[in-house]
DNA sequence: CTGAAAGCGCTAACAC
DNA sequence: GTGTTAGCGCTTTCAG
């Protein structure tokens, strides 16, 4: 007990306490600790120093660091729902890539709530954060942008002023409705979300131009929207196959929505893909849990995460983000197959 | 151009720099900004501040701040997988609750890698946060606890030297044979989680001793294992429904399990649930998109994060924290009906 | 009512 | 090789 205070785990030991006890200064401690002593610090010296942190378990303070280094090695993320499987690949993709360069993610959910670049600029400007990544479907403004610190990269939406990580939507759209109409269908209907983002309207646009490319008339009944909740889905669904002439095939903005359509079609004694096929989009895990398994395009949510953190990064060390977008896949399954009529 | 250099956005302006601008001291303006002037500076003189603060978008250093203050207004929150909807959810439930008590939420992801304390460690020490939750299904030890930092939460693994939120496994399977049971059903199976979490042998034991308790012989071949991979799933629940004399009900440690059930048991011909009853575990939005519906035992996941970060935060404000344990309940949908015979 | 000054814990020039 | 020192930007007594 003649060695001061013994064991006082109340106060987390700091760099001089290090120092004092190893008899060293304090920059020899912060030498040592951060592996800069080559050639500075004698072996022995060393050594000791850090047989001494050890044993008062020293870690350097992360807020003082990133103070005097103005880096704090962390990003952040922003989405509008982490609990969708899809946001939530996303996220998981872009963690580990952010690990991968030595870098923590903190997660932002703005619920959807529209007026999110206000609070989340507030939230971002009192943390620690080197930049952030934006998964946005609506376009910001520079202003809202601005707000939200140095290094921005939006997932999805485009940007002025940010550098973006788009996603080849129609592309994805084309290779479906393409799929369809090859296996012979021409009675194709499009569930679509019902929200008014961007990303929808080309899907819609999209759906539209490739009947258009091969002389299908457009039927405006075929065309319904939806929430993506299953209940919906599946009463928006219903609503297309009791048509007097109902379509043999569905395309659908989002995998949840597809469940509703096998729902709808089960309840109706419609097999799938025999009397239905469906298409479904974003291949969430969903998708391969269904019977039977779905054919839909799929996004390679956790590659786009992981690109995102290449660009914030980018941004960070100061070399300037040239915007990329990233192609769709589309993913046959059992889901789709030839119309009732040709068998 | 008189004003020394007008806009200059490179460097983010500082308290020093508004103080300059205004005329005032740092002091003045760290008070006025954080709106502690009441009664210590002159209406005047803080509208002032404010205007000059805004005109060079001042925002106090998150770092500095923190340095400073001690609090970094940030919590870890660690779990092996966020791409697992259940974990989603209760990462949704967790970063509600921390921002609605001003808090951020870091996120790692373990990726169930067994060493994961050691590194998870590491991240954190370097990282400003001020207190932990772990979401973790194997009990950690002292040693383990103790490099994740001062403040920690441990979500479901029970330990010594944490607080703890702790789910009542043992009572949602209870209600969940108690419910097959009441219907009627006799040969009831468990599909087993193929994983030696603590967690899953509760589940093992409980479904036991429910057969058990209404004199029931337990039979070996009733109970598989599987992870939770639909397609072993299937695999699994096939070997069950192949059986001499099948089961009339399915227990599954998990709702992916149960989904696996469902395909193997549309594969046989088999009705659920006129044929086969089938229960679930964790009540993912997956159990609402199956047909039937799924019966499960529901656990809450986002008022399980919400709980767990109240818990983290009152730690950190020197509470000691009272482990506590959550109610599962049970969810009955149109996978369970009486068996066969009883029809 | 306002300003001066100390110091949170760390890193990196720069001396010695 | 090792120590001294000067801040990073902020908050908060303490004087005036």
């Amino acid at each position: 007990m003649t060695e001061a205070k013994r064991s006082e785990p109340k106060r987390p030991a700091t760099g001089a306490d290090v120092a004092r006890i190893a008899g060293v200064s304090q920059a020899t401690v912060s030498l040592v600790v951060t592996g800069k002593s080559e050639g500075r610090i004698s072996d022995e010296q060393r050594d000791h120093v850090l047989k001494v942190a050890r044993g008062l378990s020293y870690q350097p303070n992360a807020s003082a660091r990133s103070l005097r280094l103005g880096r704090a090695r962390t990003i952040a993320l922003i989405v509008p729902n982490v609990a969708n499987p899809y946001f939530s690949s996303v996220l998981l993709g872009a963690e580990r890539a952010a690990r991968g360069r030595e870098h923590a993610v903190m997660l932002l959910d703005t619920g959807s709530d529209p007026d999110w670049p206000g609070w989340v600029g507030q939230i971002l400007a009192t943390r620690a954060v080197d930049g952030c990544i934006v998964y946005a479907a609506d376009p910001l403004t520079p202003g809202q942008v601005r707000v939200l610190g140095r290094h921005v990269v939006l997932v999805e939406a485009n940007a002025r002023g940010a550098g973006s990580v788009q996603l080849d939507i129609a592309g994805g759209i084309r290779q479906a409705m393409v799929h369809l109409i090859e296996l012979g269908h021409r009675r194709i209907a499009h569930l679509a979300a019902d929200f008014p983002q961007e990303t929808f309207q080309v899907r819609e646009a999209t759906y539209r131009a490739s009947l258009n490319a091969i002389g299908i008339a457009y039927r405006p009944a075929y065309v319904v929207k939806a929430p993506f909740q299953i209940e919906a889905s599946t009463a928006a669904a219903r609503q297309l196959l009791v048509l007097d002439q109902p379509p043999t095939a569905i395309l659908c903005d989002d995998d949840l929505q597809a469940a509703g359509v096998y729902k709808a079609a089960t309840a109706l004694g419609l097999r799938i893909p025999g009397d239905l096929s469906v298409v479904g989009f974003d291949d969430i895990e969903l998708a391969r849990m269904l019977e039977p398994e779905l054919t839909t395009v799929a996004i390679p949510a956790s590659d786009v995460g992981a690109r995102a953190v290449e660009m914030v990064l980018g941004l960070i060390d100061g070399r300037s983000a040239r915007s990329q977008t990233i192609p769709l896949e589309l993913r046959v399954r059992g889901s789709s197959g030839p119309p009732a009529v040709y068998r």
